[in-house]
DNA sequence: TGCGCGGATGTGACCGTGCACATGGAGTCA
DNA sequence: TGACTCCATGTGCACGGTCACATCCGCGCA
């Protein structure tokens, strides 16, 4: 009785043993699931664990044990969809798996920043890494840092290192490419995301490679930011000469300012310009005109990268996760062209 | 020499203080920046530091001051721009004030899941919380599980607790309210949020205000759930009536899906239906037309939130912290009703 | 000259957990 | 019946910091 008395202080493991009347060991062997526990005994500390409302103390865990169970995500522009839904189901994986996830943005592109928000995720003591960000200056600033964790990115096809994947962001590329060619269009400009973002890239290629396997002429692909702010004053440049008939662009951001530009020029979609983007974001069935888009299904890429990660780390068999096929969704801004 | 050996493991404490001829006490007055330290065992010290590159631990460090140094953010919804802008300024601003953010997701709004999330908090000893999500609910929650972390949410005015606040939504819906009257809509429909979100009662409450002090007669606001897709369904519903000339939204989405039922239906924004959203996503410029809405500054809310947190919790001054004003963009959404 | 004081530093305990190892008892088998 | 094995449990220490308290030293002052 009087010795259940409340201090103020959360229940650690030997009060939970002391009322259960056994060693403080015999807690924590319940508490890891230990097998030769008898069955009796454990459920008599499960309960008196749920009657102190007892929680283990992750600091101490990790202190003893010297593993975190922290993952670390770097990420940049994430209040942006595609971004902030992989961290979210990133998240929610780890939480399952009993990992807590820390994040840290990179607000400017340049070097140092990206060295603080590894600096930040380092103190954190991280045990893995996913990289949501333009990943070729972080590559390079991780490999000068030698930060000793695994990671992963969405990189498609660097093929020098097993850092592995996920979205297949070439066949993507191919799949919104071909839609246009096959319905006509020959004169198609690509509207590309940052060049040292490895997606963007990817999707760079992929558009290429369809141009070249169909036997289309290609021009140079114009560089973007992923808004629609930059994708509006690139179609206003655009207009000026109008020498296509459609554009495709790495992102529905993007995709939504080139509409508005077009329409500001009084020219229609798809009739004068067809139009496909890239990612699918809730808003794009909804655009004006809904936009023909390529899907990627953001949440399973995160729980992919969660579990890719915590194969890497031992903590489950890394199984081989296939590549993840996004889907063209035809909308109404893409037609053929009119001559 | 052979003392500086690697031995696989990080350095502590006690190494630092060995290679600098200090007790291990002293390095840990150094890192907590105690007065009574002279200047030159100081640097002595950083520079062993900064040769070993000691890292303290995180988790010792809680463990002994049962102080986690962890900010909690419970959150819904969170790949939508408005929480995803939040979480990432909370972030931020946590960072700089060395605490750690641990968020967690309700995917379902029902009482067992909010319960989960806040479980999973308290399993992080959080020693604050920032709500974004279904707060009449949460609170309910947090009521039952006697939490005991001061918490914040961007409720506007229930007067009944000091977690506080932030952006004055009733005002920014107001501002949207008064911006149609004034062109001179008498029939205007509101088009709301979720109701036990508590901003979605407030900008539903800044509505009624104003058409009541503007004397002009209100119907019942549909309760929508912030999606693209709910607004356009409910414009198609609207517009088999069409007993209105304008439409005010809780939040940009929804007037997007609005403003594509209304096209749908064969008519024309602004000239048959003038719309007004909120939130001002960097996308609302580039809607078609450009839509006219209510900024509010996100990265300033969640700044906010974490000072306020800060404050309660005796890390800093707790400085009363205005109420952020909205502010109203307009753009070509919104003109004079056509009669 | 002796005493008090405060600044600079050291000593040992402690936080809550997991690990290595010890212990004890029941069952097996020669 | 004694040695061995295996299961169930206990004991003590380590993890890397911080805290309370002790110590040492130089200086001012009566």
């Amino acid at each position: 009785m009087t010795d259940n008395v409340d201090r103020g202080k959360a229940p650690n493991i030997r009060d939970v043993a002391r009322l259960a009347g056994v060693s403080h060991q015999t807690v924590s062997r319940v508490l890891n699931d230990h097998p030769s526990i008898r069955e009796s005994t454990k459920q008599r500390v499960l309960d008196v664990m749920n009657e102190l409302q007892y929680r283990p103390n992750r600091a101490a865990r990790a202190l003893v044990t010297s593993r975190s169970r922290t993952l670390g995500v770097l990420a940049s522009q994430r209040s942006q969809y595609g971004p902030s839904s992989i961290i979210q189901s990133i998240e929610s994986a780890a939480q399952d798996a009993g990992y807590l996830v820390s994040t840290a943005n990179i607000t400017s592109t340049d070097e140092a920043s990206i060295i603080t928000a590894l600096d930040h995720l380092n103190t954190q003591g991280i045990e893995g890494l996913v990289i949501i960000a333009p990943q070729v200056r972080v590559f390079r600033a991780i490999s000068n840092l030698d930060l000793r964790v695994p990671f992963i990115t969405m990189n498609t096809s660097e093929g020098n290192d097993d850092h592995v994947i996920a979205v297949d962001q070439v066949a993507g590329a191919r799949l919104a490419t071909r839609h246009l060619i096959e319905r006509g269009h020959r004169n198609i400009y690509h509207l590309a995301g940052p060049q040292d973002w490895i997606e963007a890239e990817a999707r760079m290629r992929g558009f290429l490679e369809e141009m070249n396997a169909q036997d289309v002429p290609t021009t140079a692909p114009i560089l973007g930011d992923w808004s629609a702010e930059f994708g509006y004053y690139a179609g206003r440049e655009l207009m000026r000469v109008r020498d296509f008939t459609a554009i495709f662009s790495s992102n529905d951001q993007m995709a939504l300012g080139l509409m508005h530009a077009i329409r500001d020029a009084g020219q229609d979609v798809p009739h004068d310009v067809s139009i496909v983007g890239f990612d699918d974001i809730p808003e794009a069935a909804h655009f004006w005109p809904p936009l023909t888009t390529v899907r990627q299904d953001f949440p399973e890429l995160g729980r992919r990268c969660v579990a890719q990660l915590l194969g890497t780390m031992g903590d489950s068999a890394a199984e081989y996760t296939h590549r993840i096929q996004p889907e063209l969704i035809v909308r109404a801004s893409t037609g053929p062209p009119s001559f």
